[in-house]
DNA sequence: TAAACATATGAACAATTATTCATATGAAAG
DNA sequence: CTTTCATATGAATAATTGTTCATATGTTTA
């Protein structure tokens, strides 16, 4: 997969091109850097494990044990895709002794998520 | 990475279970299989050419070439990707001629983008 | 029918990533 | 301070995937 598009690359080799198309549509285009991050938020949801973390904390705070055994993981597992989904600033947690509670961080990743469900579920 | 829930996989070594948490949580949680497409579907949005394939058709049906010429890549790399989100049924098309267009299959695509580019801009 | 052009696709390679295993950190209790 | 328990994390491995290259398909025009 490609990180940048600063190096050259090879041009389409069609002869077709509608250049009063190509240039209105290019000079609308957000920044590549911010299509970049927007495709690494979607990475995010792209695993079902995460989607599970996510749908399991739509109805409760969790801690992560709790998580392991309703997904049947390893808390290691779930540790390491709390920390993704926490870098997102999907997921929020507050400490109390030795656990760890995680909720959801905002109504956006309801939205999307719940839109989601209505595209498949069409 | 995992593609199904249905081998024996090891539980979570922790002590601390709440079980009413986990059965309640459980009793709502969509099929796995349901689970699993969703995650299938973002993935489609996780990878920054097609987000971006995406977010040229926001604006105007386009042909594969235009797209190409549009993003400076090969028209190989387009068609791949255009045929990811044909299957995802997040685009649809036209054929004119030798020309086929595409466009943006229904607005759950819009509502996440947009909800997933609000999120990255906060 | 043949040539030209737009698009599609199969195979291969390089890069990314989810899980496991072993171990570290940090908090509470004895 | 030592033990116990919940969580975090680094390294390694296995599996997935985006792009390229070569070529195929399908449509139009000469």
């Amino acid at each position: 997969m490609r990180i940048t598009d600063s190096e050259p690359i090879e041009q389409c080799d069609c002869v077709c091109v509608h250049q009063e198309i190509v240039d209105f549509v290019t000079a609308d285009m957000p920044a590549e850097e911010k299509l970049y991050d927007l495709a690494e938020l979607f990475k995010v949801f792209g695993d079902s494990t995460r989607i599970k973390i996510l749908y399991v904390l739509f109805e409760k705070e969790m801690c992560v044990c709790d998580i392991a055994e309703l997904l049947h993981m390893t808390q290691s597992a779930i540790s390491h895709q709390l920390r993704v989904l926490k870098q997102s600033s999907l997921v929020k947690f507050r400490r109390e002794g030795k656990t760890v509670y995680y909720s959801l961080a905002d109504s956006h990743v309801r939205t999307i998520i719940n839109q989601g469900m209505e595209h498949i579920e069409e």
